[in-house]
RNA sequence: GCCGUGUUGGUCAAGGGGUUAAGACGCCUCCCUUUCACGGAGGAAUCACGGGUUCGAAUCCCGUACAUGGUACCA
């Protein structure tokens, strides 16, 4: 049978870091066993649905380069691919439940239920649970005649059918991260299935979709592992538990306290989602991986490590290599912190790895829209060639690609006032003269002029070296000054002297 | 409280009875470079704790602690 593995994410705002490792062990698996990967919309809670949301999700997808090959945008045999579009089809698999003596119909209120737990609150048990004692108690086609239930149900009472756990039996199964893993039925509560206003609950809906769309391995958050024993369940009461597929569970990824938050993001300075998120709702922008200067490639790299390894030395993977090597029995069980610098290594290793063809066009942009204009593509490639060793973020380009194509604004007198006198005012004066009547335009005859210069003068060439950065470059930094002279052209070079020379 | 899961350096982690306990990030020292970066050479953990089992435990078992998730008509 062949693989089929899905992602169900609840449009309900931006990708989270966590949510994007889950899709990324989805794919990799699937692509491993040549199989295929589903995407499926969980919208069962309609209170909860965000404009745009769903469209950001398959916008952050198709920025990793992680593709479904079925989804509401990308079709499929076995949709349709959005929960809200299947509601139909819930109702009836809740009804055969309740049919076969596994589920029931419960007719509590919401302020029934508050006083429940209210009544049988106590100091060891803060949170009472819908189970299998408390149900004896409540409104419920358990407690309730038949023909009472049949009142209620005519009438158009609102009500859900809950799960009737086993008072006493233990559910185990095999988890392909954690191995066997075994639940007191008695400790779980009945989990509602189907809401009041007919949407499947999260616990059904998994189970009846997963069916129908022939999922083989399920894929989800550790958060989910308390729910199992209701899923494991109604696979088997369903009559489908020879096509139960295979389980597990990914650890969590941690911040500096506790699970990630975006609040974590915005109070340590990282992203926590792939792309850039406005909420409509309170309009909050959560930076994005994307727009910080990430490199598609390393954040994908990044997530695939944090959690997994091939049991090698390798750390950097392209995707290729990654659905080679990939197997979820690798997957570590316990939860990772996440560690920026380390993200941020991953993007600076594939900024030297990555052609400097593919990244043109963002870098070229990148610097247009920070008023630098860009009109020589074959420099360009040349600078981000030179320059990429020194860049971490792809908008690090900004400051260390920005001086070749734009004189700089301000420069750094400090840096070189301190050792400032006139016989190296002097020396740059005759260096510019000599300059301008040289023939051969090239790095090594720019330096050879330089060092003559400065061995007539009598002073040490390297104390004229930095003075010369700072002219051209604004500050300390870049690539061999000679080389920077040779790029931006003589008439720049002379003229960047010249600047410079009136300000200090 | 109860239930589940987890615990190897600051972080990601390999290792699953006998190893000097890999590697990477970050940090520190030094070299290279009279910018910054790259590169190179070094430095820093006895495996949460306590009991077992064993000739021998980071590795197996049992407790404890801690962390984390769940305990909703949210996913």
């Amino acid at each position: 049978m062949s693989v089929r593995v899905r992602f169900a994410p609840s449009p309900t705002g931006g990708l989270h870091l966590g949510g994007v490792r889950t899709v990324l062990y989805n794919y990799l698996f699937a692509k491993h066993h040549g199989g295929k990967f589903i995407v499926r919309i969980e919208d069962t809670d309609q209170t909860r649905f965000v404009e745009g949301a769903e469209q950001y999700i398959f916008d952050c997808l198709k920025w990793c380069g992680l593709e479904p090959d079925e989804s509401v945008i990308h079709g499929g045999e076995l949709g349709p691919y959005k929960q809200s579009e299947r509601k139909e089809s819930y109702r009836k698999y809740g009804e055969l439940l309740v049919a076969h003596g596994h589920a029931y119909y419960a007719f509590d209120t919401k302020e029934e239920l508050e006083q429940m737990r209210e009544a049988n609150k106590t100091p060891e048990n803060p949170s009472p649970q819908y189970d299998h004692r408390i149900r004896k108690k409540m409104r419920n086609s358990l407690n309730l005649t038949d023909s009472e239930v049949k009142d209620l149900l005519e009438q158009n009472t609102p009500h859900v059918i809950r799960i009737k756990m086993p008072e006493h039996d233990v559910i185990n199964f095999t988890d392909m991260i954690r191995g066997e893993i075994s639940f007191d039925t008695s400790l779980v509560d009945d989990k509602v299935l189907l809401k009041a206003d007919g949407m499947p609950t999260y616990h059904l809906a998994v189970v009846v979709d997963d069916y129908l769309m022939k999922i083989t391995h399920a894929f989800r958050g550790e958060e989910w592992l308390p729910g199992a024993p209701v899923h494991l369940l109604l696979w088997k009461y369903l009559g489908w538990e020879k096509q139960m597929p295979q389980w597990a569970h990914l650890p969590l990824i941690l911040g500096p306290n506790g699970k990630l938050s975006k609040r974590d993001g915005a109070k340590y300075g990282y992203p926590v989602f792939a792309m850039n998120w406005l909420d409509p709702k309170t309009n909050e922008l959560t930076e994005g991986f994307k727009e910080k200067g990430f490199l598609p490639e390393a954040f994908i790299n990044m997530l695939a490590l944090l959690g997994w390894n091939a049991g090698t030395e390798q750390e950097v993977f392209t995707m290729e290599e990654l659905i080679e090597h990939f197997s979820m029995e690798r997957v570590h069980a316990g939860g990772a912190k996440f560690d920026y610098e380390k993200a941020k290594w991953f993007n600076h290793e594939w900024m030297q790895k990555k052609e400097v063809r593919s990244m043109k066009y963002e870098i070229g942009r990148l610097l247009e829209t920070n008023n630098i204009p860009v009109n020589d593509e074959a420099l360009l490639e040349k600078v981000i060639e030179l320059v990429r060793e020194r860049c971490t973020l792809l908008t690090d380009f900004v400051q260390q690609a920005g001086f070749f194509f734009k004189t700089p604004e301000t420069i750094d007198a400090d840096a070189v006032k301190t050792k400032w006198n006139d016989e190296k005012k002097n020396f740059f004066i005759e260096f510019t003269k000599q300059l301008q009547s040289l023939g051969n335009w090239s790095m090594t005859e720019i330096e050879t002029v330089f060092k003559n210069l400065a061995a007539e003068k009598n002073i040490k060439a390297g104390e004229l070296q930095l003075p010369m950065r700072v002219m051209l470059v604004g500050g300390k930094f870049g690539p061999a000054v000679f080389q920077i002279a040779e790029l931006i052209g003589k008439e720049e070079t002379v003229k960047r002297v010249g600047n410079a020379l009136k300000v200090l």
